[in-house]
DNA sequence: TACCAGGTAAAAA
DNA sequence: TTTTTACATGGT
């Protein structure tokens, strides 16, 4: 079953799934032309494979759907949704590239990444899990983290004979106990943390749909913080990552301060209070230029490393 | 081997 | 009120 897209240009795809390109063959990947993950819809497992078929100024997907039986034009609609919500297919990037005409260095970037749109996870949650696992250690650690978690307790799909991981449901990992948490690699306290926020959603003592609906940025900000293991970082990850926020900037990132520095200072290093106030200067679109600094500097990475 | 890595809450000062 | 500390894992 195959299924078109025509996001609003302009739009680089394989630019903007790049994040992926470490992913895992079984979970999540970008292999540089396409881009596989399982999605949920209406509770069914499906195998999504997305690839361009267009170019940046007339962008044009095709989506795969693999593994399901029958999906109902309603589940199928729904799939839709999603991939249009994680991919940010709808965002126009011209107003942002507008704003930033002055900044000396966004500017720049913006040629060099034209099209570029941050992906979101296929849902808050999922947002919110990740967010947490990552915090304080390495990304690289935080994946192999995540993806231990994913195979452990996520719900698999065999697809041609291989085997593909989905993220484990709220219902599910709610259910673990912290020790069945830890032996994923999770400290104790971070265990704690995802399992009490997720029972917490379960309950409705943490709505977060409504948080999602929100205008105010300040009020989901404060919503989200006032669950415990969620700090002021942990909450802008969610936003911008789960919730398609661009205008949230995680400014206490230390990768993002590292390239605020770089780029703006001469110092190697920079306050929070640095980074904001140069990303002040990008107006509701500050999580979405961080974003740009952020490929632009694993994508400088990777050129040196091949020379 | 030791230290740092895309933090946070709780204890101690 | 501000400053330390424990925490888990993986890369260097």
């Amino acid at each position: 079953m195959e299924q078109e897209f025509l996001p609003v240009a302009p739009y680089d795809f394989d630019l903007s799934a790049r994040i992926f390109s470490h992913g895992d063959k079984h979970i999540r990947y970008h292999d540089g032309t396409a881009w596989r993950q399982v999605l949920r819809t209406n509770g069914k497992l499906v195998l999504v494979t997305v690839l361009s078929t267009g170019t940046v100024d007339s962008p044009r997907l095709l989506a795969k759907f693999c593994g399901a039986e029958m999906l109902s034009a309603e589940e199928k609609a729904g799939l839709m949704g999603l991939i249009e919500r994680m991919f940010n297919l709808r965002v126009d990037l011209r107003p942002f590239y507008e704003h930033v005409r002055k900044d000396p260095v966004i500017s720049q970037l913006v040629v060099r990444l034209r099209g570029l749109k941050s992906p979101r996870t296929q849902s808050i949650y999922e947002a919110l899990v990740d967010a947490i696992i990552e915090q304080q250690i390495s990304l690289g650690a935080a994946r192999v983290i995540q993806y231990r978690l994913v195979k452990s307790y996520g719900d698999d799909l065999e697809v041609d004979g291989a085997r593909h991981y989905a993220f484990p449901g709220p219902e599910r990992l709610g259910s673990l106990s912290v020790e069945e948490l830890k032996s994923a690699g999770l400290s104790g306290k971070k265990a704690e943390y995802v399992r009490d926020a997720i029972r917490m959603v379960a309950e409705g003592s943490l709505d977060m749909e409504r948080l999602d609906r929100m205008e105010d940025l300040e009020g989901v900000l404060e919503g989200l913080t006032s669950v415990r293991g969620i700090g002021r970082w942990t909450a802008e990850e969610i936003m911008i990552r789960g919730m398609g926020r661009l205008e949230a900037l995680p400014a206490d990132d230390l990768g993002i301060r590292r390239s605020i520095a770089r780029h703006y200072f001469h110092d190697p290093k920079i306050t929070a209070e640095q980074a904001r106030a140069v990303a002040a200067g990008w107006g509701k679109w500050q999580g979405l230029a961080a974003f740009y600094l952020l490929v632009a500097e694993s994508l400088e990475r990777k050129s040196g490393l091949t020379h």
